[in-house]
DNA sequence: CTACGAGTTGAAGTTGACTTGAAGTCGAGG
DNA sequence: CCTCGACTTCAAGTCAACTTCAACTCGTAG
């Protein structure tokens, strides 16, 4: 009883069966095979697929967690120094957004207080230099920065 | 010279073209047409396409800024109240983000302190509550909370 | 044995915000 | 008149992170 079938890893993990395939097709997550050719996760898959969430919600891609998640083992426990190292720099990611969006508002407060409908004194509501040659696709909610923070 | 031309506007604000198509589609703005049927855009869609931009960094999506630019005169620049209006509502939001955020961040600060990698005494690492049972398609990056600040 | 829930696969659909492409038109310069 | 860049439309493609579907198999209870 220390595999877990993907059901119980997904009521337990909190996500569905089908993401939790998902992931296993992009490598985040990996399992054995019964005879009957079922899934069976070691319980460390459990803590792993925390991790995931928990990344996501500091803004990580699961590419990017695909990526930081290399370095740790699939069958085991990781070490308390790998949730450091990964815990650190999320932290660091986490800073980094909140100061950007701190910075914006900061901005947007004293628009607020200028009436500010003038286009140069204004630095949120500012076109020219937004520029952003930053390429194609859809945009990243929060600035455009995606560094290898996952890999630490 | 009233009119902007769409490549004069796409540079001015530093969108593409296409884009501003797009965005035409969807109603955000307008433009009226030459009689060789090539778009001819008011200057004030310069600002009203600013705030576009700066809605979305806000974290608005466009459905939700076609509803807050409703309120706005697409020919003319909007008030000083109409201005204070939305950036109000629009700070609140960013404030609500940043809570959000910070929260995370601490009890991130927390794991790392506490070498956390039990399950039980982790927040951010805890899967549990999560659950979200939000429905489908793409996860918005902090939380999904959509509300009605857009209307304001 | 049969039913039934849980598991399997691969392909296709969803959402938002655009971009890209094809095929054609407009307008100014030479 | 010809050319060239900027414009037009509409359809289809892109990306991430999944979900949904169809058609099947497994495993256990009755």
């Amino acid at each position: 009883m220390d595999q877990l079938t993907i059901g119980e890893l997904a009521t337990r993990a909190g996500v569905a069966t089908s993401a939790l395939r998902f992931y296993e097709t992009k490598g985040l997550i990996a399992s054995e095979r019964t005879d009957g050719n079922q899934r069976r996760y070691p319980r460390a898959t459990l803590r792993r697929v925390a991790l995931i969430r928990a990344g996501q919600e500091v803004g990580l891609s699961l590419a990017e967690l695909a990526g930081a998640l290399d370095h740790l083992p699939h069958d085991k426990t990781p070490t308390k120094g790998d949730w450091e190292r990964l815990s650190m720099a999320w932290k660091e990611r986490l800073d980094t957004q909140i100061a950007e969006l701190v910075a914006l508002r900061d901005e947007l407060t004293d628009c607020i207080g200028c009436g500010c409908l003038s286009l140069k004194s204004c630095a949120i509501f500012n076109p020219e230099d937004a520029a952003s040659d930053l390429g194609s696709g859809p945009r990243y909610l929060l600035g455009d920065s995606r560094e290898s923070v996952a890999d630490a």
